[in-house]
DNA sequence: GAAAGTATTAACTTTCAGTTAACTTGTGAA
DNA sequence: TTCACAAGTTAACTGAAAGTTAATACTTTC
């Protein structure tokens, strides 16, 4: 997590120039919003690592863009810090409440930021981190931009073959059911025909190699790891 | 910022040489012109990340040339430096109001000018903002004049087009779901006909070539990088 | 207010990912 | 060894998604 992302939300343009010649300096890659509406839109766009929000903001305070924040699937992984002016109590319970993971208090020191910052994201990627990128025996996959790496080389798959790699990778070595391949790369309601899956697995195993692809008789498939 | 391009502008062939061989040992890619007309032709179709101006320069000097440069949008953040015999004061004051970034003098000690170089180049690259400029194999958006450069030839596209553009090279490679798009470039709340995008996808290829755009079935679009 | 430029829609075509069907192969229990 | 069933293979089919085009509605500019 070395130029992660981070979107800054405040009103505050000089807060905001400050925060960003500091974070830029370190090496990541910041965007700004005024408020929490464009905030908002923003992070749909930008899919930030991490987004720092100020609570008291016109428009759209940052509670209520916190909360707003949180539906979206797209920022499961995004961590939600909060920015305000020491000794707002209220506030402090109010933010962990509405989803923040962390709490950072005004006046800014830059120091004390940048190193919150950084063991923010140190917490997130050993947590987790099935947000983009994911790499095995020399596959990589890269879920931002829709293509698989195999060996250095490009392989744009289609949607299906991609999900259902997906899935097999987010957890190598595990075995996947049929019947969970289905109703997650599929979706529960639609109904398919028995060979559907063999065909997608056949497909993957042409492209990929067949070593990866292991079947388990009467279970399911798996991602050799 | 590796393998920045430079271009070198003076009338004498010996200083030419002597800056050329050092900049290239380091890495860099090097053009060089003999007087400011040649330079600012040269500019418009290198498109250098620095540029190296003697003041002192028949046919047209370096001051003017400079002028001249800052007016061609493709080149806005391109960086300018001057170079000039030590002691030329008044040309320091006149350089920087030109808007130079910095300010070499001569005589040339070779490890001064490549690191002070190096230093100009490292500024740029933190310093540059996201938001206005953002150049790709050729194709230059300018947020800030609303116009579009390819190939040093400026492209005024309608504000769809243009917003649509500028959402799918503001991450190239990343694929942008039409969900995304429409929320992005149409705001949330405008219903639009399925086919709208795909229209507008369509200009675009037409306008700058289908080589940018990449088609994810069920997915969305890209720019390709 | 005509002309030029822009955005959207609608109708139609094309493309290709996804599925099916029919058949073959593999495997493990009786 | 056989048989039954799971999985593999192949190619054809289908339909949803995207491409294309022109007409129309809407805006800006002169």
């Amino acid at each position: 997590m070395d130029n992660a992302k981070i979107l800054l939300v405040d009103d505050e343009q000089d807060i905001l120039d400050l925060i960003k010649y500091n974070l830029e300096k370190e090496g990541f890659e910041v965007q700004t919003a005024n408020n929490g509406r464009e905030g908002l839109r923003e992070a749909r766009v930008f899919l930030p690592d991490l987004i720092l929000l100020d609570v008291m903001m016109p428009e759209m305070d940052g509670m209520e863009t916190c909360i707003q924040l949180k539906d979206l699937p797209e920022l499961r992984h995004t961590i939600i810090a909060f920015l305000t002016a020491r000794g707002e109590d209220y506030s402090q319970i109010a933010g962990f409440e509405a989803g923040a993971d962390d709490y950072i208090t005004k006046p800014i020191k830059p120091r004390v930021l940048v190193s919150r910052i950084k063991a923010l994201l140190r917490r997130k990627s050993s947590a987790e981190e099935p947000g983009k990128k994911k790499k095995i025996k020399g596959i990589v996959i890269d879920k931002e931009r829709y293509l698989v790496i195999k060996n250095g080389e490009e392989l744009a798959l289609p949607k299906k073959e991609f999900e259902l790699l997906s899935l097999l990778m987010s957890q190598p070595g595990r075995v996947f059911t049929r019947e969970i391949i289905l109703s997650t790369v599929w979706g529960n309601d639609v109904i398919v025909g028995d060979r559907t899956i063999d065909v997608h697995i056949r497909k993957l195993r042409e492209k990929l190699g067949d070593e990866h692809f292991k079947t388990v008789k009467g279970v399911g498939y798996k991602f050799n790891d």
